[in-house]
DNA sequence: CAAAACCGATTGTCTTGGACAAAATATGAC
DNA sequence: GTCATATTTTGTCCAAGACAATCGGTTTTG
């Protein structure tokens, strides 16, 4: 029997929900929500329940909402607008798969068996084929679970669990194809900026491009802008691919898209793709 | 011709260093390193040398040395610290292959290839089996490589593509192997905290537990401590493993672990292995 | 009527300087 | 030598203010 509420720092809300501490504390003098308690020595402390609220928010955030209005709402309707947040995104179908047939991959997802999951992909991915797996179900997919998130009808470590069982999936996919030749195709270094952690992005990438026989070279995740720079020179790499999402605020991807062009040479094209809000 | 000299902001800098705000200012304050130019509205302004200088202060906190000394030192002996650092490390020997095993793989490293790198870490798993390739080469290649880092001599984003190259390997050897069976094994749920985005050391653990074919459940990286307990109960796991390196403070070690073993049922083990400092 | 220019509100991040607890180290007693 | 007690060191927190960049809407212009 244990009476230890769970409460966090602004550290560790700042770890947790990814918004930033001065931000947490602006909040708080502007709008009075979050509300934290104070420990003996007067620092902040976030109840679990206000914690989840503000990941409500991030997320919210993220899709083009605005902290003035949805802040000074009460957490029952944060809670209400994801709801129909979700509700909403879901009407508006994305290419490929349908909600219809997605939902037995969510039910997978649910029922926390990550071997049935694993399985279930990799029939679909010998059914449609590599490059419709990744447009017409992984793409389709991951907008599902994320909405299914927001909904809270899937939790974080199931969520962490899925991208985890469809990285296997795809690697075991790109292993799989027989090596590119050396020329002919264009070189394509892949990475991510500092800040932005998801790897999905550039997995998706390396499958469509090693199916068109491009060499790619990745970097994994969160790349400094001046060892991208130096990658590409070092791999001799004829394009240089950037995967964002909606986890970079749109000036800091604005802000290091430019760097990066201005230290790249001219002859080296950059791409940029993912969920991020450029457009 | 650009006459751009490559300077980043406050935010980038903690972003690419791993050093919070507060510490950079307050180090200026204290010790006048580092010393950043301000641009035209009074904000600081970092030149990259000194980016550079505060990457290497870092590692060699990681290490153990103390910021009063070292921020005291001028950059140049910073650098050479840093290098005898390396030399004196590296005569440590590491259980299993020496330093002029690891050599070629550095080289390879160096040469840019990353084909032929996998393919001779993939003789070397063949060669050695999965274990004593988890054991006796990858670990201390991540040694190593993290030296040759240090002394210079491996730039950021060679060690990228090492770190992505040496996954690549990895996840196939757990790929090849058998399912394990779903009983009779303890079964094990994998993660990092926040903060620590260090998956290598997960996926080492992972070929070693399959190897004992124990079912393992990896959440990947950074899920927050609620999250891991979570999934720890509808995985119905035995033991948690979690992955430490010297990117997250002692104490959020100490703190996180602390509220894992508050949460979780007695009955659950919890395993913590990494390279942190929790000695 | 559409495009462009303007303006005001909003919002995240930066600033300074002070405070303090936790950890590391030094000092002292036994 | 070992344990307990000072003392320094060090990262993080707080507060309130400032401000540039963005966003929304309005007005002017072609």
């Amino acid at each position: 029997m244990r009476a230890e509420a769970p409460s966090l720092t602004i550290a560790a809300v700042e770890r947790d929900t990814g918004i930033g501490k001065d931000a947490l504390r602006v909040w708080e003098r502007r709008y009075g929500f979050p509300r934290p308690l104070r420990d003996a020595h007067g620092e902040r402390v976030y109840p679990s329940d206000q914690v989840e609220t503000l990941r409500l928010v991030k997320r919210l955030l993220d899709a083009g909402h605005r902290p003035g209005r949805l802040l000074r709402l009460s957490p029952q309707d944060i809670r209400a607008l994801a709801d129909s947040q979700a509700a909403t995104q879901a009407l508006a179908a994305v290419g490929g798969a349908s909600t219809a047939e997605l939902e037995p991959f969510i039910e997978t997802i649910l029922r926390h068996d990550a071997a049935a999951l694993r399985h279930e992909l990799g029939r679909g991915l010998a059914r449609l084929g590599a490059a419709r797996f990744v447009t017409e179900l992984v793409a389709p997919l991951n907008v599902a679970v994320g909405e299914a998130w927001i909904s809270g009808r899937v939790q974080v470590f199931e969520e962490h669990s899925y991208t985890e069982e469809i990285q296997v999936v795809m690697r075991q996919a790109i292993a799989q194809m027989p090596e590119p030749p050396a020329t002919g195709h264009p070189r394509v270094l892949m990475s991510t900026f500092p800040g932005e952690a998801h790897a999905l992005g550039l997995l998706m990438a390396e499958t469509l491009l090693r199916l068109e026989a491009c060499p790619c070279i990745s970097l994994g995740v969160q790349t400094p802008v001046l060892e991208i720079v130096r990658a590409a020179q070092a791999h001799q790499a004829d394009v240089v691919a950037i995967g964002l999402s909606s986890a970079m605020g749109p000036q800091q991807v604005v802000d290091a898209l430019g760097d990066l062009r201005g230290l790249l040479p001219a002859s080296v094209e950059i791409w940029a793709g993912g969920s991020a809000a450029v457009l």
